[in-house]
Formats: C-alpha cells, structure tokens, sequence
RNA sequence: GGCGGUGUAGCUCAGCUGGUAGAGCAGGGGAAUCAUAAUCCCUUGGUCCGGGGUUCGAAUCCCUGCGCCGCCA
C-alpha cells in the first residue's frame, strides 16, 4: 500500500493555539483524512517545540519549572487538538527521549561531513525572535518585530556551512518546481537563495534550556535547528528500520510562509549533509486574518478556536476555514462573513437536502430506501464531482474540493424541484418514480457523506449512519475512477430526521 | 532600492495561449410546500485602477503612473 507521510509546524508552547495555528492543524487534517480515504498509508505528525530561552521564560513567569511547563502545555494543546477533531497519528515534544536523541546524531552526521565549524558571532540579539538583527534593520535600536531593545551577544557558536548548499538546493528546485507550493513562495526562495547564502550559528552557549551538542555539551542546539528534525526523529530517526524506513522522506510539510526559508532552505540542507532523502513537498499556507487585521497579542485580537467550536461546532468552523481560506492565499475570518457562509452554504444548501430527504423517505415509505436505479444524470453529476474533488484535493485545494462536492448539493436540490415528490406521492400510479427519486437523493447524501468527511467528520458521520450506512465512515474508500459507492438501500428504516446545522439567526 | 504578486458587479473571487465580461453570496420579483421561511426559477448591478501603445479586435499582450501585499536588501 503506498504511504503518505504528512507534518505540521510544530508549535511553540509560550502561548496557546489561536485561530491561525488552527488553521494550519484543520487544513493538515483534511488532507491526511482525504488520503486515508483514498487507500494510503497515511502518518500525520504533530507536536510540540519545547526548547528555547522563551519557553524558559514563560515557565519562570509561572514560578514553574519548564519541564512541569511544556507537560500541562502539551495536555492543553492535544486538548484543543482533540476538540477540533485533528486525527495525527504521534505527537512528538522535542524534550522527549526519542528526539533527543535523533537530534544528536544528526548534528553528530553534519558534524561528520565536515559541515560545523566553530566561530565566534556578535550581534544584536532578539530573544522574542530567537534570531540576530543587523544594525541597520533595528528601529530606533530596537527590534522591529518585538519594538524591544535586543541584547547584544558575543559568543562562540559552531556554525553550519550553509553557503556550501546553495547551488545543489537551486538544482533540486529547478528539477523539481512543485518541491515548493505556492509558486510565489518558490519565487522568493529562489531569490534568497541566488542572492546569496551566510552560514549559521547552530548552538548556543548561554541556554541551557536545549539538546546538549554530542561534540560539545556546553552548548546546546539552536532552538530552529533542534525543531526541524521533529519531522524525522517522528518517526523513529536515527533508528533505519521501522517506522522511519516506510515514511521517510515525507510526502508533505505543511507550514506558515513566514517560516518556509527554515524549511526550504536549511532543512533541505541540513538533510543533504547527513546524506538523507529530503521531504518531497513544502506547502507554505497563507494567514488567517480577524476582521481585516492579523492576529496578534499585542493587537488583543487572538481568537480562541474553540469559542466558534464550542458554539457552532468544529465542523461548522473547519468549514468555513477551508471553503473560505485557499492554503494558497491569505484569508480573513469575520462574524458576518462566518454566518453567511454557514447559513447559506451549511444550513440552508446540505443540511436542508439532508433534513427534507431523510424527512420524505419517512414521510412516504417508512423510512426505508428502495433499490432503485437512481434518476438519469445524477450519477454523471457525482461521478464528476468525484473527478474534480480528487484533481483538487490531490493539488491541495481543498476549497475547489469543497466547490465539487457543491455541484452534489446543487443538482439534489433542484432535483427535487423538478420531480416535485409531494406530487408523485399522490399518485399510486407513479410509486417507482417516487422510489427512484427518493434512492437517487440517497445516492446523493451518500456521496457528499463521503467527500465531505474530511472536511466535516462529524457532520458527515452523522449523515452516514442516519442512512444506515456500512462500513463505517472512517473506513470508507474513495470509488474507483467512473464507479460509485455500493448502492445506499435500505430495508431497516433510516434514522430520524434533525438539522445538521441549526440556522444562526441574528 | 531589487524581485515577485495583485487591483474585474455591494462582498469574495473565476476569466489558460487576445474576439465586445462570469460564478457564489447579498439585493429585487415570482413559483412551490418535502424541509431549518430552507428550496427552485427569473432578475437588478461592472468606464474590467488611471493613461498611452500593438492589433481588424484587449480585462487578457507591451510601456507608464497610482494603490495594496509578500520576500530580499
């Protein structure tokens, strides 16, 4: 069975997921969900980035010791994680054992190729960014990102060669144009690249809070450097066998675009050092914006997930993230934009077809479905929905994905309409009519079930076993190119009909 | 300053290699009653950022100006 191996940043734990870590984990999600569906062998990792002078901090802020810290931090996040129904398969912290040592022996193979060396670095240094500033980028000597005036550090760090990749990572690129998705996030790397690459400092001598170097264990490793490797050391690195040997190189990282030149620049390096695969594609996504503006602390806009998931359900905002927000671009969440899109699409387009069938086939035959042959054309219209929401989902466009399974809704609806059911009923004559209609509404609900599972697991799983479906949601496949689903007949009545999606009045 | 992107109906956006503008939502009118007054049909609405140019013909190509965004410096 082919594998697919997918990853999402891991966060840093000085605060809280908000809407936009959310984001990220609900579009990572939909995929890994989609790909299990159609028959891969799919490992999702998350997790955790514990070290770090800032998680330090935090945790002396709360007079705790940083261990005890990032414990009830990872609680909190796989609690958050668990609510938005997020289905990774291994969490990984970077204070564990197994990342620990994974990171050592990786610093230990770059170290082997003769790629660190030992120098001495000074600069402005922002803690809040965890990175070095040139006079020249400070603001009225401060940090332009945190406006805080940065330390000045003076340290001898070993540094990684990474001027020496520069040319064999454009190569890679230039092969390979889709190791980096978005186009214009490829562009601006192309351009860092070719404009020139510094080495880096990789350690620390000051933090204490961080993975002891294997060739000098009075530094510690460089909180990015010591993230990164979570991708492998996830799955059993440096272990060759086992979980790493069927799932590395990953198939997908999904990240911000504000942090891809760690990801598609030093990782990819870091990795032809210790002679590994690199991860096959990056996507950078875009950013979830509140109202117009970005999210962000100083601001006081943070949204907390699970206020709109514990009003309107995760489903309801998984949808509207996903629909409204392609990964390809940035996106803005507001109150008014979330209602109608709820209402229009979710209340009153799917889960009206859902409540209006399920409610006639109680309505006229008792709730059970006939085995009818479904109504001319609405297997066309599936079967290219099908066609079009695998084509975008396999290019990650989950929102055209979302669109196809729309023209499902769409057509059920009118539907309807046409074949005016509460007519047909009327008539004995034209019992078969009524039958095929009803079988064909099923076939429908069945479908969008399905294509609409990884977007919105419950409420498709809600819809599934109303119709009395089997197997089970999560063990449903995708149909093979022109086929559908085995047919939806039922001779034991279907569940009750209840709104999937309560309309917001407002 | 360099590189890249973008500016199309009230809103969010489609419009590939040029042939006199489209979708969804919102607004207006109507039909129907199975349904969460949901659905379905019809419909209002745009000097395609401004200015030049190429062309028989440009939202679509070229130049230029302006606005916004991102990356780098």
């Amino acid at each position: 069975m082919a594998k697919f191996y997918i990853t999402t940043a891991i966060d840093y734990v000085n605060s809280l997921p908000h809407l936009g870590t959310a984001y990220e984990k609900i579009a990572a999600d939909t995929i890994a969900r989609y790909k299990r569906m159609a028959g891969f062998d799919t490992h999702f990792l998350m997790g955790n980035d514990e070290h770090s002078i800032n998680v330090e901090k935090a945790a002396r802020e709360r007079g705790m010791d940083p261990q005890a810290y990032c414990d009830e931090m990872a609680v909190a996040f796989q609690t958050v994680w668990k609510r938005l129904d997020i289905s990774y398969d291994d969490f990984i912290r970077t204070t564990e054992p197994r990342h620990v040592r994974g990171v050592q022996a990786l610093f230990r193979a770059i170290v082997d190729a003769g790629d660190v060396y030992k120098g001495r670095y000074e600069g402005h240094y922002c803690v809040g960014c965890e990175r070095f500033y040139p006079e020249k980028d400070l603001v009225d000597g401060k940090c332009p990102v945190h406006e805080t005036v940065p330390q000045w550090v003076s340290e001898e760090n070993y540094f990684f060669r990474l001027s020496a990749y520069g040319p064999r990572l454009l190569e890679h690129i230039r092969k390979d144009p889709g190791f980096i998705i978005p186009e214009t996030r490829r562009n601006e790397i192309v351009n860092v690249i070719e404009s020139g690459l510094e080495d880096i400092s990789v350690s620390r001598s000051s933090i204490s809070w961080g993975i002891p170097l294997p060739n000098d264990p009075k530094q510690t490793v460089y909180v990015w450097f010591d993230a990164l490797i979570n991708y492998i050391t996830g799955v059993g690195y440096p272990e060759p066998n086992g979980d790493y040997k069927k799932y590395w190189p990953a198939d997908l990282h999904v990240i911000g675009k504000d942090i891809t030149r760690f990801h598609c620049v030093i990782w990819p390096a870091m990795l032809m050092s210790a002679k590994l695969p690199l991860p096959r594609k990056i996507l950078g996504h875009g950013w979830v914006q509140f109202e117009g503006q970005k999210l962000s602390k100083s601001l006081g806009n943070i949204v907390n997930p699970l206020e709109i998931a514990d009003r309107w359900g995760a489903d309801a905002i998984r949808f509207f993230l996903l629909r409204e927000v392609p990964l390809s671009r940035d996106g803005d969440f507001t109150w008014e934009l979330f209602i109608d899109r709820y209402n229009a699409d979710l209340a009153n387009d799917w889960g009206n077809l859902f409540t209006r069938t399920v409610s006639m086939i109680h309505r006229y035959r008792e709730g059970r479905v006939a085995k009818a042959a479904p109504i001319a054309g609405m297997d066309g219209v599936i079967q290219g929905a099908l066609r079009d929401y695998a084509a975008a989902m396999e290019s990650y466009e989950i929102d055209k994905g979302i669109e196809a399974a729309w023209t499902i809704v769409r057509r059920a609806n009118r539907l309807v309409e046409e074949k005016a059911p509460w007519n047909l009923a009327k008539d004995p004559a034209r019992a078969g009519e009524l039958d095929a209609l009803l079988a064909t509404l099923a076939v429908a609900l069945q479908h969008l079930a399905l294509l609409l599972y990884p977007v919105m697991p419950m409420k498709a799983r809600e819809v599934w076993e109303t119709l009395r479906l089997t197997p089970a949601i999560e063990k449903a496949r995708l149909p093979a190119a022109g086929a559908l689903l085995p047919s939806p007949a039922s001779p034991e009545p279907i569940g009750q009909s209840k709104p999937l999606f309560p309309r917001i009045e407002r």
